[in-house]
DNA sequence: TCTAAACAAGACTTATTTAGTCCTCTTTTT
DNA sequence: AAAAAGAGGACTAAATAAGTCTTGTTTAGA
């Protein structure tokens, strides 16, 4: 049970932002500093932009900054809009699992999977101590 | 982030074993009831063995049964008996990533992965309700 | 003591997912 | 117009998950 590399990159990305809160980063700024591949993280980039964590700006002088302020973007919000939070596939959506109707074990996923989500929602980017990697300055 | 198919057949498998608590069932047994291919069940049930989740009785008559009271086997148990509860690589082992000596996040990544683990303990199957997928009854 | 019913264990195979790259297009400033 | 950015889809390779196959060991009982 695992998030993907992708998020933990999409993670250290907005964080970077964080730091940089007010300022427009291009890519290759945040690709370097937050160690994460150029090319994938244009795609990361994408999806953050998409769910409305990053706004994206096109032409000369574009770039990325943060949608909001540091203390409103959330994990769950960062982590979902990469990849879902099922836990199980059932959790997610009933329909995923033709045994969902009957099973006596579908209720506790449906239970640990919103207890996880609510771990995830309380930690924010204002929480997080800056220096060191995926901040620029390590 | 998700379980592994594989544990959710741990998990009914465990599940069935509770329900019939005190008698011992056959792989056969328990692969139709809690619908679970036969050959990769065996394996399966060596590992909730060697996790000393069930014990296995070998040769004719033999079979295998709950090793405690169902009240006494939680979630965390039987998915950690099948695979990690990660989160993030760094929460399971700092060496897994070279950046954890420096990173901001990594901290974050333990605290949730033992918030996590300890949502899952809190599940035992004492607290399954009965009849459905997973049981045999449905 | 022989046989059949059970589990043990590791090698092997296939399908799916993850982690990325590549190429082409659009937008915007100078 | 040219150059500096991002957008987006097609594609590839590596890793992991899911499951089978084969062979061996243990045990009850005829
Ligand atoms: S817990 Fe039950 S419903 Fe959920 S996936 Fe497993 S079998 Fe299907
Ligand atoms: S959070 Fe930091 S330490 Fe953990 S995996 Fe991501 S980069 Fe490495």
């Amino acid at each position: 049970m695992r998030i993907k590399r992708e998020t933990d990159y999409a993670i250290r990305c907005v964080n970077y932002l964080a730091m940089r809160h007010g300022q427009i980063a291009v890519i290759g700024d945040i690709s370097k500093n937050a160690f994460v591949p150029r090319k994938f993280l244009a795609k990361i980039l994408q999806k953050l932009a998409r769910a409305g964590i990053v706004t994206s700006h096109r032409g000369v002088k574009g770039g990325f900054e943060l949608a909001r302020g540091p203390s409103l973007i959330n994990f769950l919000e960062v982590i979902e809009a990469i990849q879902p939070v099922e836990m199980n596939v059932c959790a997610l959506d009933d329909r995923l699992c033709a045994l969902s109707d009957t099973c006596a074990v579908h209720p506790v996923w449906i239970e640990v999977r919103e207890e996880v989500r609510r771990v995830l929602a309380k930690r924010n980017f204002a929480h997080i101590k800056t220096a060191g990697a995926g901040t620029g300055t390590g």
